[in-house]
DNA sequence: ATGCACCCTGTAGCAACTACAGGGTCAAGC
DNA sequence: GCTTGACCCTGTAGTTGCTACAGGGTGCAT
């Protein structure tokens, strides 16, 4: 198939597969008569998984630890494992993070009664940290 | 007070202070005779403003806007409201997106009993969408 | 006078794409 | 046979929000 098919297949755009093959995270194609990249379903399968990873947040360098493990299958599946894991606490953490966000910003929104900029409990907040109940 | 002071004062690298002149979010401040910037305390509570938004995630054209409002404090209140109020809003979504992520992490980790690359179910899971029990 | 901490400008790099510009290819329809 | 339109190619530059140099100047203490 040709690269359009493949984007239409994997929901990639078409300027992302480029990218993925020009920094080797897909392998580069054959090409038609005309220089057309022509992929087959080991493309289609590989790129499936990278997009379902990136979705998943990991990053490309770790996807491509991923790959080398699933590219020889008689390795030990710990580093996959821990790969995982550690993303699962950094997600956790984020989450976290974005909490602690989220109460303070609807608390300061809620401080707010309209009006002028001058008396904006919004802006006020956003001034001082000390205004703050917890770290972020 | 010179750049490595506010930078101190403010817990922002010196790199990004210069950064924030150059993109018009801090105004050039005033030079000694040796050409080094020279800040006073507007400067260092415009800069604890900016951080202190970027801290709770809004982006560097959202502060472009509450700066502007807060530089004309006859102007209404609305405005600041419905920045915070969206961005809140993002930060909610982003959080219920994170949230199902980390669920499907999890799902996916749990399946894991070690052994070799070609059994693993990390690496099964990622390579196939169909797997996951929510959408990411 | 020489070390050291600090400051300056300007440019390039990071992640992970995305968006052109400027061109080639191919099939359908007139 | 010629145009139209959809598709493809390469290469480069832009995005966000910084961060990291390189290559130089300044100021103060020893």
């Amino acid at each position: 198939m040709k690269i359009g098919e493949l984007s239409r297949a994997t929901g990639t755009n078409i300027e992302t597969i480029r990218y993925y093959e020009r920094i080797g995270l897909l392998p580069a194609p054959g090409r038609t008569a005309a220089n057309y990249r022509s992929y087959g379903d080991a493309h289609r399968s590989r790129l499936s998984f990278v997009r379902h990873s990136r979705d998943l947040g990991f990053t490309i360098e770790e996807i491509r630890s991923l790959l080398d493990l699933s590219d020889d299958p008689t390795r030990e599946c710990d580093e996959a494992d821990r790969i995982a894991t550690r993303h699962l606490e950094q997600v956790e953490e984020k989450i976290a993070q974005l909490s602690l966000l989220r109460d303070e910003l609807a608390r300061i929104i809620g401080r707010c009664r309209g009006g002028i900029a001058a008396d904006c409990r919004v802006i006020e907040a956003l001034s001082d940290h000390s205004h703050c109940e917890n770290a972020h």
